[in-house]
RNA sequence: CCAGCCGGCCGGGCGGCCGCUCCCGUCACAUGUCGAAAGACGGCGGGGGAGGAAAGUCCGGGCUCCACGGAGAAACGGUGCCGGAUAACGUCCGGCGGGGGCGACCCCAGGGAAAGUGCCACAGAAAGCAGACCGCCCCGCCUGUCGUUCGGCUCGCGCGAACUGGCCGACGCGAGGAAGAGAGCCGAAGGAUCGGCGGGGUAAGGGUGAAAGGGUGGGGUAAGAGCCCACCGCGUCGCUGGCAACAGCGGCGGCAGGGCAAACCCCACCGGGAGCAAGACCGAAUAGGGACGACGCGGCGUGGGGCAGCGCCCCACCGCCAGCCUUUCUCCGGGCCAGUCGUCCGGGUGGGUUGCUUGAGGCGGUCCGCAAGGGCCGUCCCAGAGGAAUGGUCGCCGUGCGGCAUUGUCGCGCACAGAACCCGGCUUACAGGCCGGCUGGCACU
């Protein structure tokens, strides 16, 4: 049973509260939705990371690397947004797929570092459409 | 073999593992959800699944909705040699004209400049009722220069003769025959030439410019000029060929108002508007809409009523005038014309379903046509997503570059680019490769 996806403009929006992870080939924003029910995900590919084709190709790769190995380290009742980056063309397959399980699992670990990451200022903005 | 021109085509291939989506068949046996059931989600099997440009969204259509009563005018946008193809086009094909190339071929927004307006910078004398800078020519005047002839003077060279020892050398002569050498100055005559000034002729030449009022050659002339002649160009008339654009030939005209219309403009032809987020159906909340009832409602006019009356108020007609909508305007025609409250009714956003892929369709054959294309026959069904599928990954092969090396191995790379209702075109992007035809060279037979 495959993963549901986010189709609502206003919950990609709504993801963006949540909390933020930086990464090499993309950074996650993820939100608490407040049940019980299975993990959902989003991807957003911004229009300057690339023409028609270079973006496909990033949604699938990552669509591919959350499948085979992300899906494990999802947690129920999150909402997953992943915006990527240009790098994600390049990047060897095995090495995206081990970034992925490797940020997820941080997401599910106990927040002290991560809320301190985030106290950090960050007020770069990113569209998601 | 080299260089080039044109047309057509492909644009990585094979396989393993794991996925996505749509369709068809099948199963309800196992598990779960919904359902009375059929069945749906689902399991299993099979099949389809990006492009030549899917791109830019620049034209033309189909399809859909909106608007659409008639007449006239205007405006706006587009197209622009001729004939054909086509559903249509600004596209394509075949011609014509002009330009380029040795050639195969390529390029051209190619109606009207004698309706009018405007512009023609800089340079240049002059740029639009043409003009005269230099130059060329003629005439007059002035001053100088150079030849010729004549006369005079000065200097120099030489010869001769008498005399003579020698020297000096008067005189004469110097284009005659004995001989040879001239030069300068002054004056006069007449001529040539240059310069200056003035008057006139000219548009050949120079120079400026994108463009200077046909070109080349000859005659002609003071110098020149279509002034005259030949050829070319141009205009015009006629004939011939062609459906036509146009071409050819002949006559006539001595040549006329140059260019820009991708400046306004004129002429001819074409054109309603918006687009699948069109549209249709099912349909929450909230806000708004319509009908009926009550209260209430532009101006003038006409009729009726109330008050004793000036006048005011009420009702009706809807006659006129306003206002709004009818396409921008005009005329005629048509429609609408406050608001508040109550009752009832239907629309409608989010969402879902549909439109949604069988079509001016592809492929093959045949016939017609130079071709674009068309007719007929056979055959095939070939993506339909919706935060958006059509893939991810690994191996082998192919191919390009580089290293080692010598035909193996290693590394890096393999273009432009992703359907969104569908077709016909145009334009733009594109690594590499294949096929066919043609042209010009070189070599060999």
């Amino acid at each position: 049973m495959a993963l549901h996806t986010l189709k609502k403009r206003a919950e990609f929006v709504a993801a963006r509260k949540g909390r933020r992870l930086n990464g090499p080939f993309f950074f996650i924003e993820a939100l608490r939705r407040g049940d019980t029910s299975p993990a959902r995900y989003g991807l957003t590919v911004t229009r300057k990371v690339g023409n028609a084709v270079e973006r496909n190709r990033i949604r699938r790769r990552l669509r591919e690397a959350i499948r085979v190995s992300g899906e494990a380290d999802m947690l129920p009742g999150i909402d997953y947004v992943i915006v990527a980056r240009r790098e994600v063309l390049g990047a060897p397959f095995a090495e995206l797929s081990q970034e992925l399980r490797r940020r997820f699992a941080r997401m599910a670990e106990p927040r002290r570092e991560t809320a301190e990451t985030q106290r950090r200022p960050n007020r770069r903005r990113s569209r998601s459409d």
